[in-house]
DNA sequence: CGGTATTTTGAGTATCGTCAAGGCCAGTGG
DNA sequence: CCACTGGCCTTGACGATACTCAAAATACCG
């Protein structure tokens, strides 16, 4: 569970960390150490460029990256984060239609396209992780859909820190569990969650204070908020039910104990 | 590319009219005619039930379905349409967290999960169309993503008016080319149109006659609209590039032959 | 032709986008 | 060590847009 960043020395490229892999048969495990290239993006560096055929597929093994399309009039639309474990590239001829930039400095192994296709044409298993990590992330691009149809900034925004606690709390520094609330590390800048929320960063402020101003947050610093009430945020969120997701069940049910 | 909906007799299900199993191995398609089960669903009737776990999986022979979320305020939310040829019901064990209903009449082709995930094991070409089908489903989620986060009800509108030529245009009695525009009909009411756009009826009605006036549509019926210009269109949308589609880069080149 | 559902229109209020100014923090250089 | 600078976040004021509630008009279906 805790993530031993420290290479064992057989292991340099840290696949075994991430979690999907770790089912795949040796032999697979071994072709894909012997194919991946290990590369570090400091934070605001583009990964891959918009429209481009990407020659890559890469796995995050740390920080977050965003998938962001620039628009017509210069405006940019952040469509996704991406943190350990998850995908990106298109596996099969697809050209990406948007660009990868690195939110926080991560590091990524990568592989040759043509080689990762040609291993999935022989390794069943390998495809299977491959078509679980794409549903994995459409299930997630509608729970954006979700919460961008929200009508108030503040659900959104309240939306916004459900997702981070439910997907996010398995990653370090970014989540930590105190006696009256989660503390929540915020990875990206109020601009960048403008433009993933269509919103303005002064309309993210604003709700970012009308949520403390209800008691269901304090912020600490403006990229780091604890959170008090998870319930209220699921109602201004609009979301069917708080405890749908396992791992928001159990924050909250950690929380409940011991107040 | 013209579908023939006359049943030649060997394929009763309708199998080959999905494009992407003209591609199969005849005796994948052989397997996958014996398993399948063609169901009609009237409009408005539920195809999948929210939560449930589904037991098929299934693809649309003709019509089109909406999948939607219950929110816990009764409000509904539609994540997204399905047309023929798409596929629906998920491939390994996730629960569907929205429901499929028939936004008109429908047909469909319903697979056990269990048989198809099996045929799924031993079918490395079977797999791929579905790796292929669910990628592209993500592409088409994250471009509901765009179009959402366009903060002017009118911009969202011309941006569902787009995607419903770029990717309806092989559906029959959807899209029609004529000499003066493209006729449009609208699959859905304008409150399913307001929960897909995260907005309300009035606010969908107000936006259609604000682009009426502007004169880049004509309102025919409420469901049935002509297009004029599609470049205004994508403007209001904030699209990076309206011909960045080759469906409609193809729709608005044969209208710039014609005027 | 009549009844019902859907769409449209109108008026008032709330929210948001825009522009502009001020505050906070970190890094830099004196 | 302190002042300065630049970036980001916040706050305020104003106009534009959209939501709400209500009523009228239109389309749909028998």
């Amino acid at each position: 569970m805790t993530s031993e960043k420290g290479d064992d020395g057989r292991d340099p490229a840290g696949l075994k960390l991430i979690r999907q892999f770790s089912e795949l048969p040796d032999d697979v495990i071994d072709e894909l150490r012997a194919m991946c290239r290990k590369r570090r993006f400091a934070a605001d560096r583009t990964v891959v460029h918009d429209g481009e055929h990407p020659d890559d597929v890469g796995f995050v093994l740390s920080g977050v990256l965003r998938m962001q399309k620039t628009l017509s009039d210069g405006r940019q639309h952040i469509v996704g984060l991406l943190v350990e474990g998850d995908m990106f590239g298109h596996v099969f001829n697809g050209p990406l239609h948007f660009a990868i930039e690195a939110a926080t400095d991560a590091e990524i192994c990568a592989f040759r396209r043509s080689q990762f296709e040609e291993l999935l044409m022989r390794s069943p298993d390998l495809e299977r992780v491959v078509l679980l990590n794409v549903l994995n992330e459409l299930d997630r691009a509608r729970d954006w859909m979700i919460i961008l149809s929200g009508q108030k900034v503040s659900g959104r925004l309240a939306g916004f820190l459900l997702v981070m606690c439910a997907r996010f709390s398995a990653i370090d520094h970014l989540l930590t569990r105190r006696r009256d609330g989660v503390d929540v590390k915020i990875p990206i800048s109020r601009t960048d969650l403008a433009h993933l929320l269509g919103t303005r960063p002064e309309s993210i402020s604003r709700a970012f204070h009308a949520l403390a101003d209800a008691g269901d947050i304090s912020i600490l610093r403006p990229d780091f908020v604890r959170i008090h009430d998870f319930e209220a945020l699921a109602e201004k969120a609009g979301e069917d039910d708080p405890l749908s997701n396992a791992n928001l069940r159990e924050i909250v049910q950690a929380i409940g104990r011991e107040t």
